[in-house]
DNA sequence: ATAATACTTGAATGTTTGTTCAAATATGAA
DNA sequence: TTCATATTTGAACAAACATTCAAGTATTAT
């Protein structure tokens, strides 16, 4: 396993970062850190449109943090893998080391 | 230590994610590695304007990832802390894990 | 069929952001 | 002082982005 890091790997790091740097985002992982909901409940949750959630969901999948599954009508969002915690927590941590 | 996560706490880790949502500072940071570097050695590195390189090292510095020492002239950079390496290196990891 | 529900998608809009260029500051040399 | 070097700063501009609204798709019920 190498350790160098190529031009494409910045660019997906960095695209990575981008996703999670979104306040709107990180609410919505952080509602999603206990189970899966429906996009209406996060909607309510969070008190915004359906339709910007939706939007925001769509971001956090093409990214891979999140999967969906359908149950007839309604769409059940979940955070996709543990990493996705970990990484939250070490971005939080960081901001709650400093003054 | 408590394990809630305040509005505030959302907006600082969004404003955090986002520094490192950019390929030039993650270019920058990771020149930064191997130890502190001037300016014009970072522009030379990334083949990039003196100007722009300044630039993104003051967003750098006003999330307290770099820290700057002055010497007559010269404007030596280097990482501020090991958080910054291990939030790259998780970075990394996560987007070498997908297909 | 039509209607209702749950969600997605596209266009429009205002805001934020990265880069460039030119001007400004700071330090040291002549 | 004047000049050169090293860096910062501000303005300008285009590209990217988050949100809103309206229209579209998918599924279930009647």
């Amino acid at each position: 396993m190498s350790k160098e890091v190529t031009v494409e790997n910045i660019t997906d790091v960095a695209e990575l970062f981008k996703v999670f740097g979104d306040s709107t985002r990180i609410r919505i992982l952080l509602a999603l850190k206990n189970g899966e909901l429906c996009v209406m409940d996060i909607s309510e949750k969070l008190e915004m449109s359906i339709s910007g959630v939706s939007h925001q969901l769509a971001i956090l999948r093409r990214a891979d943090l999140v999967r969906n599954r359908k149950e007839g009508k309604t769409v059940y969002y979940s955070i996709a893998d543990d990493h996705v915690h970990t990484m939250l927590a070490q971005g939080l941590e960081h901001i709650k080391e400093e003054k």
